[in-house]
DNA sequence: ACCAAGTATCGATGTGCGTCAATATATTGA
DNA sequence: TCAATATATTGACGCACATCGATACTTGGT
């Protein structure tokens, strides 16, 4: 995965026809959101009590080893759709759901 | 690809912790979109005058063959992103706005 | 019936990436 | 300093898939 944070890439993909490296920075984005261990973790941790959690707690709950889990909230955080704040021995993270709107806004229809 | 029709299946990823199943039905229809060259051909075919356009014209502007054309289509197609309509010898598609829509309500923030 | 043009399918190839076990690194406490 | 725990990194493996050339299928016109 070619971990680039999300940002703004292009206006709506119904408003207006893509060039080919507002394509490629898209589909990125998604591709990002194309995995369902993914999608689980943003899901579980925007959801937890005081919307953070720590790596030890979502291990489980996904179902994965502490590798892969580790793996996926590094290409989460790497494209800016989590915060990342070490405390102690601890990671703890948070959704930014400004990151999410970028791919939810290029959906946006007509 | 898997090629199942992009379909509701959950309440949006922010606001209640997906299950398994439904991570993985979310993964499927964002692995749709995380190619640049199907979102080119989503791009230009919402954007085409009549909202509709002809396989023999969107294979020049996204820069592939045929065939990785026509297969990028039929997954769209498949998916439900698009129609598609026979007329004569030449093939037509549209987008199906409310099909993207499933995935964009799944970003729906907070 | 035949040919030309649009489209789909097939087979092959290379690459990207999800996964895990093993190991390394970091942090805390005794 | 040492042990224990949390997390990251490494290396390897297998599979999914984007791509293309070649070929088959389909349709309309002659």
């Amino acid at each position: 995965m070619e971990v680039q944070p999300i940002e703004y890439c292009c206006d709506p993909v119904l408003v207006e026809p893509l060039k080919e490296a507002e394509a490629e920075t898209l589909a990125a984005g998604f591709r990002v959101l194309a995995d369902p261990t993914r999608l689980r973790l943003l899901s579980l941790i925007a959801n937890a009590p005081d919307g953070e959690m720590c790596a030890c707690d979502v291990t489980a709950p996904v179902g994965r080893s502490q590798p892969t889990v580790s793996h996926h909230l590094s290409i989460l955080t790497d494209a800016g759709l989590l915060t990342r704040e070490q405390r102690g021995k601890w990671a703890w993270f948070r959704v930014v759901p400004e990151r999410l709107s970028v791919l939810r806004e290029a959906l946006t229809p007509v």
